[in-house]
DNA sequence: ACCTTTGTTAACCATTTGGTTAAATTTTAT
DNA sequence: ATAAAATTTAACCAAATGGTTAACAAAGGT
């Protein structure tokens, strides 16, 4: 028969509890006490494990905002086609996104009120290549291949259209008027209709 | 002589001292101090005019989101053509950013973490008239003046491109190399790229 | 002048909150 | 088994925080 781990590690359950309370309520929002609870142990073990709210936030910090530039380095040094990239690039963030939804208003929110602290801290020495993005695409453009356009604010677009959804969903589905279900769908077809958009606005004819 | 109003009244000052420091810091990280230091006022004195800081912070939350949809209605119910009115939201909405750059990420934040108080009362009985988009889009693509496309996705997408660089501001800045001269430069482009480049992926041929 | 209303402040208060301590329990090594 | 090390908890603590009170000052009306 196999042993079954009854309970994980307490050090794992505190990331677990941290990082969801951390998510959905911020640095400020969250209190020690409500990560204790949720990982089911005393608040003085979260002190023992790591020495203060802070560390234990940039812990998570670190481990989640990983997630937020999934694999695009790994894209962008591809050798793939610029038309292929723009697609493997939108299918994967959404896909991200969908997955950690609350990501991009978290890393955006405290990195922006704590630029110092965080923002230089998130990529360390390691920024993604965005300028093999860019020379690609100077190079289509030479080539004649695609219109002319600013690489940079042709990555934006992208990034944007592929993030910016999940950041306002509730106002989206209020207005909108659709509910959760619905959300996903329209999401769902995102992944197509962002990159064939992009495309065609770079296609010469 | 013109009398001159050397201090504005007081609650004047608190209003404008609170919507600095909530923008800035959001609901959970302002301190009521904070805001009475800023306005230059005893503490006791934001509860003498406002009751409580949730009491505070709707007042403020509810100024400030008027200017989250900048004009929409104005603009979906003038009766222009189709792109004129593309061209018009994002230049609107782009100069309403750059003039309320913390807006954003604040409303949607708030928004995000606490959705049953804020979203419905924003609009409360009035929501923008996204169907009239919706109609004249669907009219446009009936006429055959424009390709197909799903309308909510259309203006889903022309919202994302307006908004979000604004929200990513600081990871911006920081991946991309550039400072803040170079970002006002980047985004006062995008008011010409952004219509451009979603009216041509309407365009026909 | 005098009284009432409005505005403003210093000093408090109760609660919350991040953090500590010392004791107890469990695990590990010998 | 037993001592040492690691883990976990209950009880505290000091500082911060939203909010209150009572007294004082300014303005307005009579």
């Amino acid at each position: 028969m196999v042993k079954v781990k009854i309970d994980e590690r307490a050090e794992q359950r505190i990331l677990a509890a941290a990082k969801k309370i951390f998510l959905s309520k911020g640095l400020d929002g969250a209190r020690m006490q409500d990560i204790a609870d949720e990982a089911g142990i005393n608040k003085a073990l979260l002190h023992y494990y790591f020495r203060s709210k802070d560390k234990l936030f940039e812990t998570i910090f670190m481990e989640v905002a990983k997630h937020f530039l999934p694999r695009v380095s790994e894209i962008f040094e591809s050798g793939k086609p610029l038309f292929d990239k723009i697609e493997l690039f939108c299918e994967t963030y959404i896909q991200q996104m969908k997955e950690t939804p609350y990501l991009p208003l978290f890393i955006l929110g405290e990195a922006t009120r704590r630029p110092e602290t965080f923002v230089k801290k998130v990529f360390g020495n390691r920024k993604p290549p965005v300028h093999l993005f860019v020379a690609q695409v100077q190079q289509e453009i030479k080539s004649g291949n695609i219109k002319p356009v600013h690489p940079l604010q042709l990555l934006i677009d992208i990034l944007s259209m592929c993030v910016f959804p999940f950041m306002a969903r509730p106002m989206l589905e209020h207005v909108a008027g659709i509910n959760k279900k619905q959300f996903d769908a329209f999401i769902e077809e995102r992944k197509k209709l962002v990159p064939e958009m992009i495309i065609a606005s770079l296609k010469n004819n």
